[in-house]
DNA sequence: AACCTGACGTGACCGGAGTCACAACAGATG
DNA sequence: CATCTGTTGTGACTCCGGTCACGTCAGGTT
C-alpha cells in the first residue's frame, strides 16, 4: 500500500523533518497489516526495515537458552522500532511481536539511513530516540529490583498509562496487554499476575471494559501501591 | 592533570576520531583518581562530563524506591560511560560507581557534543556505542529470564571475560566484581552468589588468585553451566 | 599490636512465588 | 451451531532463594 508524506508526517519521531525527507522516504514505505501473535521484527536477522506502529501493540521479547519468553518494552501507537538498525550492521537484538492486530509501517533502511546522514536534525532525532531507549530499558531493569511482587506489577501496570492521562487521576490503557505478557516483562508467572490484578480489581482500582479496554478508576492509589507506600 | 591527545586516542572509542577532533579535545578533559566506592557519575544529576575509564572498574547502578541496588552494567578499561548526556539534555539515568579504585578521564561534555555535531565520522562512532549499549542490555535483561539460578550466575561470570580470552580455554577477570555487586545485576541476594561461587570453585572450575584476579580455569564447563546442559 | 571495616562463608528457617491441574469463558473459525 | 484455541481465574503443594544471624578473614588505619 503507497504511503503519502504526510502520512510519515504523523509520527512524533518524523514530525520534525523537513517535508523534503519524508517525500524521499514515502516511495520506500509500506504499510503492513499483522495479526495478532505475529512477528513483525525478527531477532538474529539482518532487518533491513524500521517499523513505525500506526494501530495497536507491540511488544520487544527476546528468549532465553531455556525457551523462556522475556519482555523487554511495548510500542505504542506512534511509537516505532527496530531503529538500532541504523547505527550498526549488527543483527537486530529482540524479536518484535504483535500482541493485537496491528498496522505498522515499514520504512526501508537504507533510505532512512541516507536521509539521517545528509540531515542532522533527523540523525538527531534518531539518536535521541535511542537515548530514550536506554532510559526506559534501565527504569524497566529498576522495576526488577523491587522485591514486593504486587508493587512490581503496580509499577508497570502505570508505566503503561501514557504521560497525558497521568495527571488526571483516572486512566485507561487500550489493547492491554496479556497477563503473560505483563508477566515476561516483570520475571513473574502468569498466574502471580492474574491474582495481582483480582486484588486490584476488587478494590476498585483497575476494571476491565470489555476486551481491548482496561480502566483505570484509581491511579492514585495505583502509584501509591506502585511506590510501596502501601502492601496490597 | 593535563592530558594529551596520544592518552585519549588510546581508547579505542576515540581511535578512529581525526588528530584534529583528540586536540581540541585534549584541553578539556582531565585525568580523576577515584577511590573504590566513589561515585562517579550521579543519577538525576545533569553530569556534564563523559566518563573514560582508564584502569579499574566501574558498575552502572539503579536504585530502587525501597533503596535496593540494581546493577545495569560493568565498565571495563578502555571503555567509557556516561555518552548518553550527549543526545540529551535530559539527567543521567543510573550512578557509576567505583568498584575498585580507578583512574579516569573525564571530557567535558560540550566540546565532545561540538566535535561531535561536526565530524559525522565521530557522531557515527558515538551513536554505535549508544547502540551497542541497549544491545548489551537486552542481553543482560535475558539472563534475568533464565529460570535456574545458578545457570543466570554462570552466564553473568562467561559475560564478564572479554572476547579474546574466551576463545582460549581459560580466562581471568582482574578486579572482579565483589558478590553483592554480581548479586545485584542479577536480582539475587549476596549470600545466593557465595553459594554458587563456592560450588564452582570446589569443582575446580574457578579460582581465587589472591584479591583482584580471578581466574577461570575450564572455561568449557562455566560455558556448559551457563547454557544449561548441565545442572550445578 | 590493637582495632575496624567490608568481603566472604555457612547454617537454619520460612514465606511466597512457581508449578501443576483444572474449570470457566470469550472469540475466532469452520 | 459446534468446535477449538487462547485467556483468565483459582486452589494445592512444593521448594528454593531471601533473610537473619552468625563466624572468619584480609587489609587498612591508628
Amino acid at each position: 500500500m503507497r504511503i503519502t508524506p504526510e502520512l510519515l508526517g504523523r509520527f512524533t519521531l518524523l514530525k520534525p523533518l523537513p517535508r523534503e525527507a519524508l517525500e524521499r522516504l514515502a516511495p520506500h514505505a509500506a504499510l503492513v497489516r499483522h495479526a495478532r501473535r505475529a512477528v513483525v521484527l525478527r531477532a538474529g536477522a539482518r532487518e533491513d526495515h524500521i517499523c513505525f506502529l500506526f494501530e495497536g501493540r507491540l511488544q520487544g521479547v527476546g528468549f532465553t537458552i531455556d525457551g523462556r519468553e522475556v519482555g523487554l518494552y511495548f510500542v505504542e501507537p506512534g511509537d516505532f522500532c527496530g531503529e538500532i538498525a541504523l547505527f550498526d550492521d549488527n543483527p537486530q537484538p529482540e524479536f518484535v511481536i504483535a500482541t493485537t492486530a496491528a498496522s505498522v509501517v515499514l520504512v526501508a533502511r537504507e533510505p532512512l539511513r541516507e536521509v539521517m546522514s545528509q540531515s542532522s536534525s533527523v540523525s538527531n532525532v534518531v539518536a535521541r530516540k535511542l537515548a530514550a531507549r536506554v532510559r526506559q530499558m534501565t527504569v524497566q531493569r529498576t522495576l526488577l529490583g523491587l522485591g514486593n511482587v504486587p508493587q512490581r506489577v503496580c509499577g508497570q501496570l502505570y508505566l503503561l498509562i501514557d504521560e497525558a492521562q497521568r495527571k488526571a487521576d483516572s486512566g485507561e490503557i487500550v489493547n492491554p496487554p496479556t497477563h503473560k505478557e505483563i508477566a515476561i516483562m516483570l520475571n513473574l508467572s502468569r498466574e502471580t499476575v492474574t491474582r495481582v490484578f483480582q486484588a486490584l480489581q476488587s478494590r476498585r482500582i483497575i476494571r476491565r471494559d470489555g476486551p481491548g479496554r482496561l480502566i483505570v478508576a484509581d491511579l492514585a492509589s495505583l502509584r501509591h501501591f506502585a511506590e510501596g507506600e502501601e502492601e496490597l
